[in-house]
DNA sequence: TCTGGGGTCCTAGGACCC
DNA sequence: TCTGGGGTCCTAGGACCC
């Protein structure tokens, strides 16, 4: 533990939706909705106008839209996420050279490293307030939520007790006083499955956490939870910020709005799935050596199966072949072949054992030579042709009327708001869905530098 | 028509080696 | 005949996080 508050985690409010609304002035105030927006979608963010409706994060989209059907339903645009993103952690990184984001909205930054006077209570306040203001402004208009802590832990309960667009200090301390009467579950790691173990042993509180004792958390939760876990609910943390963390695996999954069975269909889809894995991986200028496929079934049963490969590959056949050998011996399986021919919901490909570096290996590249296959003719996955190219909250570009986004789409119709960050509130025209005057727009510059490309969404 | 996608970490058993 | 440990790698599944 600390004996000063220098850390400071910071999270976005309502990252996502805040997003939409900042670009699309006509939904600013009102309650929108980013996740999927399919038959079987859930939702990623809800703005705080549709949170007053009850729609929470994780909540299917179909239930959202039934609580909530006023709102946009929009589907996400990772590359405005990705650039505000970039904009923040930047800013951050401007602070303090020790920034450890945990995700697209969410980092930690140490202040130790950050040259203040000094890290009492008053100073670090005047400093989080500060750099509160720096991201509001930065991002044009971006709220964030801030704890500073003598911990990560402190820090990470801290920024949430006052959101949205709230700081709170923990005076060192006053953690535990702070701790005793929450919820089991305000401890990251505690989640449903823990949390009911716990309250059939009574626990209900961090005050009972504390209670329990280490043998007792050890034998209700295992070795390291359970010992994880005394530490944490007397708010001893000691876990460092840590600014560079390795990828350990890429990976690439999907559902689709129907169930498939077509086993051609589903052997196109995990090869197209293992060619994007592998563009991922010579991105990052990484390569794996164990391939892991992923299969749910209509029930939500979900089982995988994983190779590992003499050296690793970020070659997309080679990590086609080996899920297509993962795949057939789950259809020659006795149990997982039915399971498979009577429908699967999710189809997943993943790469881990990563190294930052390709082994070179003559005879590897001889056989791929020979194995390579001609892409067949794939029938479209139902999801493609259930959405369409025209995604709701898409960015697109007219020809005459300039760039707006997409409202909504369907029977041959694209309805467009023209409107961006910069103007008022725009117009809506509809227009036939193969308009070649209408076109999808993507930001003019590649990406952050900054940026590594297996940030994925939150 | 409940239940996304991209990750991390842990456990547990078996193989294999010393 | 009896009886070890420890360590590492691999696979499968589960819990959790945002």
């Amino acid at each position: 533990m600390r004996s000063q508050a220098s850390v400071l985690h910071l999270d976005l409010d309502a990252f996502f939706a805040a997003v939409e609304q900042r670009d699309k002035p006509s939904l600013r105030g009102k309650p929108v909705v980013v996740g999927g927006v399919g038959g079987r979608g859930v939702v990623a963010t809800a703005s705080y106008e549709a949170r007053v409706h009850g729609v929470r994060s994780a909540m299917s989209t179909r239930e959202a839209r039934s609580r909530c059907p006023h709102a946009a339903f929009l589907s996400g645009r990772f590359h405005a996420y990705r650039e505000a993103s970039g904009v923040v952690m930047g800013l951050l990184r401007e602070v303090s050279p020790l920034v450890e984001p945990l995700s697209l909205d969410e980092a930690f930054v140490d202040l130790e490293q950050a040259g203040l006077p000094d890290l009492e209570v008053a100073t670090v306040t005047d400093f989080a307030q500060d750099l509160r203001r720096r991201v509001h402004e930065a991002t044009d208009g971006l709220t964030a939520s801030v704890g500073v802590a003598t911990s990560k832990l402190l820090a990470k309960i801290a920024s949430d007790l006052d959101k949205p667009d709230g700081l709170v200090v923990v005076a060192p301390g006053t953690e535990q006083e702070l701790l005793r009467p929450m919820r089991a579950t305000i401890i990251p790691g505690v989640g449903p499955a823990t949390a009911e173990r716990l309250r059939r042993a009574g626990i209900t509180t961090v005050a009972d956490l504390e209670e329990a004792g280490l043998d007792e958390l050890v034998r209700l939760l295992g070795r390291a939870h359970g010992g994880g876990l005394h530490l944490l609910s007397r708010a001893r943390d000691d876990r460092p910020v840590v600014a560079e963390r390795e990828a350990k695996s890429v990976s690439v999954e999907g559902t689709y709005d129907t169930d498939l069975s077509d086993l051609r269909l589903i052997e196109g889809l995990l090869a197209r799935q293992a060619g994007e894995v592998a563009t991922r991986l010579r991105a990052a200028g990484l390569s794996g050596r164990t391939v892991t496929i992923k299969v749910r079934f209509h029930d939500f049963t979900t089982l995988s199966r994983s190779t590992t490969l003499a050296s690793p590959t970020d070659h997309g056949p080679t990590v086609a072949r080996s899920a297509r050998a993962l795949l057939a011996e789950l259809v020659a399986g006795p149990d997982t072949g039915p399971q498979v021919r009577a429908g699967v919901r999710l189809l997943g490909v993943g790469v881990s054992g990563l190294a930052d570096w390709v082994q070179e290996d003559l005879f590897a590249d001889a056989e791929d030579d020979g194995a390579e296959e001609e892409d067949e003719e794939l029938p479209e996955p139902p999801r493609a042709r259930h959405l369409g190219a025209w995604a709701p909250g898409m960015d697109v570009v007219h020809a005459e009327l300039g760039r707006g986004w997409v409202w909504g789409a369907g029977r041959g119709v694209v309805t467009v708001r023209f409107e961006t960050r910069e103007t008022p509130a725009g117009p809506v025209r509809s227009f036939p869905d193969d308009d070649p005057a209408l076109r999808a727009w993507t930001p003019p510059v590649p990406e952050e530098p900054a940026q590594d490309p297996l940030s994925g969404p939150a």
